[in-house]
RNA sequence: GGGCCGUUAGCUCAGCGGUAGAGCAGCGGACUUUUAAUCCGUUGGCCGCGGGUUCAAUCCCCGCACGGCCCA
């Protein structure tokens, strides 16, 4: 049966429905309890205790299934917690009631009230007295067996996935926890949350290219920003102290099972700590969120068991590049060698970049992956660091760290740089990166140097990408399981 | 951007040069304790789109669109 005919179907109930005097969308149902609290309270009840039970329940929700006999059916409704079965009987409710159930499809919501009791299967059930419509549908539901396995489906019409596919609602509400803990984490650390623009001039803070866009009034061109550090860095010279972000970046760059170009970030910026205090701040954080998740340290992340329990390995990009890429210590140094080292692998390197480029490239080529537990890689060159502080013992390194786990960056931290003669020599250097065909090179910004100028407090900050950890905490393949409505092409028919 | 794979009924999937199939959903019937209820009957298709090869294309070839995975 064609789609249309299933609709002129559905059509013709509604006419009929119509014409006896229904109200096809009411809105004044106040459904007295949720599946959840029904299943709590009397999950457990033996069927002599619910019969001497005078309590009335009501529900509200999506009709998932109905098994007909003719004169009783038993069916399934299912709220924002769950599905409870309901037994309509035609002897238990009026005339009225059951005809209209007998018109009602799978997909429509309603309103049930009754009184619980036991099947011979030992099943909790709700006893309808009375049955409302409370919203028709007209479209028929994806199957009840195999559900809705169609993944651009799923992605471009959310409602049908989260309908029939109850695992999603678990992973959103696991995502809206994790956040709900990390800001009790922060606030418990006397963070201060804010918020800051989306839309700037220059799009700074990151190594990315930007998505642009125009302001009318102000006949301006802005970009939507690639990171918010910049004017977080802006807060802490005001005094702020210590500040955090959750929101959004943007960054326009390909599409893969962990890149969507809008993504969340917490960004947090601490003054008086460096980078290696923030080290132990995000062991902390995440043992946090493992516990009040899982319960303890340990979880599987696609097969793999993820062990949070601090202290946390530290390794030095150069020891990973001798330990783990194979290279020899004649490569780090030598510029020749190392761009040798790198073309010999695969990796796209340019005669011009700089040394420490070069090797961070062979990095994320041969170590990143292999990087399973969680591990703080530090001393990153200061070529690929234009806002990190140098190091107090080797002016080529800087103090920074990036968090991996399970193969993939999960945060960048560093000691941010606050000497403004040196923070104009680095925007310099990424100059001659731009000019040398680098689009994603950092931009001058003079605005920000003018702010460093009146001093910023020595400080550490760090990002952490929300949607790759939320991933890991829900075990989840692809960041498009864990944002709600993920980026796809726009379908012209 | 490149490689591989997918696109067939509302959903989940078979089929593969010779008149398009199943299960679920739908529709009609039986059935007042089912659990993917059962039983009987039945409707439903531009086989993603556009070219080509062929007597004949859902199937083979080329292109395009959208998606997935991998790589950059």
């Amino acid at each position: 049966m064609e789609e249309n005919d299933l609709l002129k179907v559905r059509l013709e109930k509604i006419a009929a429905l119509k014409a006896g005097g229904v109200d096809l969308y009411p809105n004044d149902a106040k459904p007295s309890h949720t599946t959840e609290e029904i299943l709590a309270r009397f999950g457990k009840t033996d069927s002599e205790s619910l019969a001497a039970l005078a309590e009335k329940f009501s529900l509200a929700g999506r009709l998932m299934a109905v098994r007909s006999f003719g004169k009783a059916a038993f069916v399934k409704i299912q709220d924002r917690k769950g599905r409870l079965q309901c037994y309509i009987a035609k002897n238990l409710l009026s005339e009225q009631d059951f005809s209209l159930f007998k018109k009602l499809d799978i997909g429509d919501l309603v309103y049930v009230c009754g009184k619980l009791f036991r099947t011979k299967t030992d099943e909790l059930t709700l006893e309808a007295e009375s049955l409302r419509l409370m919203a028709k549908s007209i479209h028929p539901l994806p199957e009840k067996w195999h559900g809705l396995t169609d993944i651009e489906i799923r992605y471009r019409q959310r409602h049908l996935d989260l309908i029939a596919n109850p695992a999603v609602k678990e992973i959103f509400s696991r995502r809206s926890l994790i956040i709900k803990l990390i800001r009790q984490f922060m606030d418990r650390h006397d963070f201060l949350e804010v918020e800051t623009p989306m839309m700037q001039p220059r799009a700074g803070g990151a190594v990315a290219r930007p998505f642009k866009t125009h302001h009318n009034a102000l006949n301006q061109d802005l970009y939507l920003r690639i990171a918010p550090e910049l004017y977080l860095k802006r807060l802490v010279t005001g005094g702020l102290e210590r500040v955090y972000e959750i929101n959004r970046n943007f960054r326009n760059e390909g599409i893969s099972t962990f890149h969507n170009p809008e993504f969340t970030m917490m960004e947090f910026y601490q003054s008086y700590a460096t980078y290696e205090d923030l080290m132990t701040f995000t062991e902390e954080l995440f043992a946090f969120l493992a516990q009040n998740v899982f319960g303890g340290h340990t979880f599987t992340y696609q097969g793999t068991a993820i062990d949070l329990a601090p202290p946390w390995r530290r390794l030095a990009v150069k020891d990973a590049l001798l330990e783990i890429a194979g290279m020899e210590p004649a490569d780090l140094t030598d510029p020749a060698r190392a761009l040798a080292f790198a073309r010999n692998i695969g990796c796209d390197v340019k005669d011009t970049d700089p040394l420490g480029k070069v090797l961070m490239a062979v990095f994320d080529e041969r170590v990143e992956k292999k990087l399973i537990q969680p591990t703080f890689v530090t001393q990153y060159p200061v070529a690929v660091s234009p806002l990190s502080r140098r190091s107090n013992t080797d002016p080529d390194i800087v103090d920074r760290f990036e968090l991996y786990i399970s193969g993939r960056e999960i945060a960048n931290a560093f000691s941010e740089l606050n000497d403004p003669a040196d923070q104009r020599d680095r925007f310099v250097a990424q100059l001659r990166e731009r000019e040398a065909g680098d689009d994603e090179a950092h931009e001058m910004d003079e605005d920000y140097i003018r702010t460093l100028e009146y001093g910023m407090p020595p400080t550490a900050g760090e990002g952490i990408g929300i949607d790759r950890l939320i991933m890991l905490f829900t075990d989840s393949a692809s960041i498009r399981d864990v944002i709600l409505f993920p980026l796809l092409r726009t379908k012209q028919d």
